[in-house]
RNA sequence: CAAGUAAAUCGCCUUAUCGCUCAAAUUUUAAUUUGGGAGGAAAGUCCGAACACCGUAGUGCAAUAUAGUGGUUAACGGCCACCAGUCGUGAGGCUAGGACAAGUGCAACAGAAAGUAUGUACAGGUAAUGCUGUAGUGAAACCAGGUAAACUCUAUAUGGUGCAAUGCUAUGUAAACCAGCGCCCAUUUGGUAAAGGCUGCACGCUUGAUGCUGGAGGGUAAGCAGCUAAAGUGUAUUGGUAACAGUGCACUCAGAUAAAUGAUAAGGGCUUUUUGUUUUUUAUGGAUUUUUUUAUAAAAAAUAAGACGUACAGAAUUCGGCUUAUAGAUUUGCUUGACCA
RNA sequence: GGCUCCAUAGUUCAAGGGAUAGAACAAAAGUUUCCUAAACUUUAGAUCCAAGUUCGAAUCUUGGUGGAGUCA
């Protein structure tokens, strides 16, 4: 699995979306909340992923780009971590709760944390 | 040199690694290579157009916008020039800048009186009288005025809706159901009928029974076109006071759709500021007969190191303007003041 | 992305261009009560922001800010 993050993987479809906020579960680590559901794909993608920042906390289209950029670029450098060996394919959305701007350290080692909680909560009820 | 004023321009850069997106080519059906990839406001959506669809026999009335004169333009409420007014010492800035000699309305408080006009004090004058002037009130007052960003009048202009327009493909489906008004049948009546259309209204015209209105409900929210070569950009030159227009040459310059144009690292600019060093100038003091030397303080310049900052802001059909936001830097014209020659 | 609308006390609403900007509920203080409630008395509190027109603007005009609705 390289380390990209294409048009395929990102989450487009309205219908899709409408799904996963109304069925899927979530994980948080602040700032981050996770939303995931677990759909097949037909064009063989293992995750569908998109971004989402409140227009409430700000107001300029700049910072909510900066910030949804900002967590793009986490999630493609660290998603090999996480969903190299993972079986069935999942539909993701994240969002920043946040009301700061933040800087790309941050943003990257709470992602890291987020995926790991995710992939905990993921083992247990599958154990279950 | 300082302060100001007008106009114009720029608005971080380089390298490496990892990515995103569009186009073309090549293999071939998911990769490789090459090339392109945010702004002066992309913003607000305030004007004006292009383009698309809907509508369009006609007449009248509304409604809205603009407002010195001339020019410019595809068009404009924009821009340019001039006139007038107003603010500023000045360079210059600002002006919704037609009409109250057609009609209607409005003017709190104060004041005799704000319109059906009226009469206080003082002065002047007369045969006599608010007959005349001044004061007092007020934003406005002795005879008529003020007010149109009050209605209005005058002149000019204007069909509506916006690319979520619109067309095609895919999926689903319903000329279904409920309520009301009609048609139909009987009586009367045989049309001058319910209702709709002419996208503000009326007249008028017209359609008119598998009809019209409302309710409740079903499906899709996927793809393609529209969509990026144009009132285009740069430059030279000609005409014009200018806005602008003509001609020649060169160039092709974003097309995403939960929405690309980024992230990280290193280095360098620029601004402000702190500290150190050096140099120059000025002031004060000490030593000294003088030359000279030295200490302190201030200012300027150069240099080294460190710190902070490096704006406003992200295309969404496309153009022409306007408005608003914007760290900082540069250039040019002009004005005022100070100093020197 | 386009289009349309709104903004007045803490809340819901008023107010012909004339100023002390009004009413109800809520809030605070007091009276009453053994205490509370109710009742009564009193108090504080607002025109979204900035310019312009006007003698005078919550009202008229322009620009901005914030909020809401609607369209395939």
């Amino acid at each position: 699995m390289p380390a990209t993050y294409s048009k395929k993987e990102k989450l487009k479809s309205k219908k899709l979306i409408d799904a996963l906020f109304e069925n899927g579960q979530s994980v948080s680590v602040f700032p981050f909340r996770l939303m995931y559901l677990s759909t097949p794909f037909e064009d063989g993608v293992m995750a569908k992923t998109g971004v989402s920042v409140s227009k409430r906390h700000f107001k300029n289209a700049v910072d909510r780009n900066r910030i949804k950029r900002l967590m793009r670029e986490a999630y493609r450098l660290n998603k090999t971590l996480y969903f190299n060996n993972i079986s069935t394919s999942y539909a993701f959305m994240i969002l920043y709760m946040g009301k700061d701007k933040p800087t790309f350290p941050y943003v990257e080692t709470r992602m890291k944390l987020l995926f790991g909680k995710f992939s905990n909560s993921i083992s247990e009820t599958k154990n279950n």
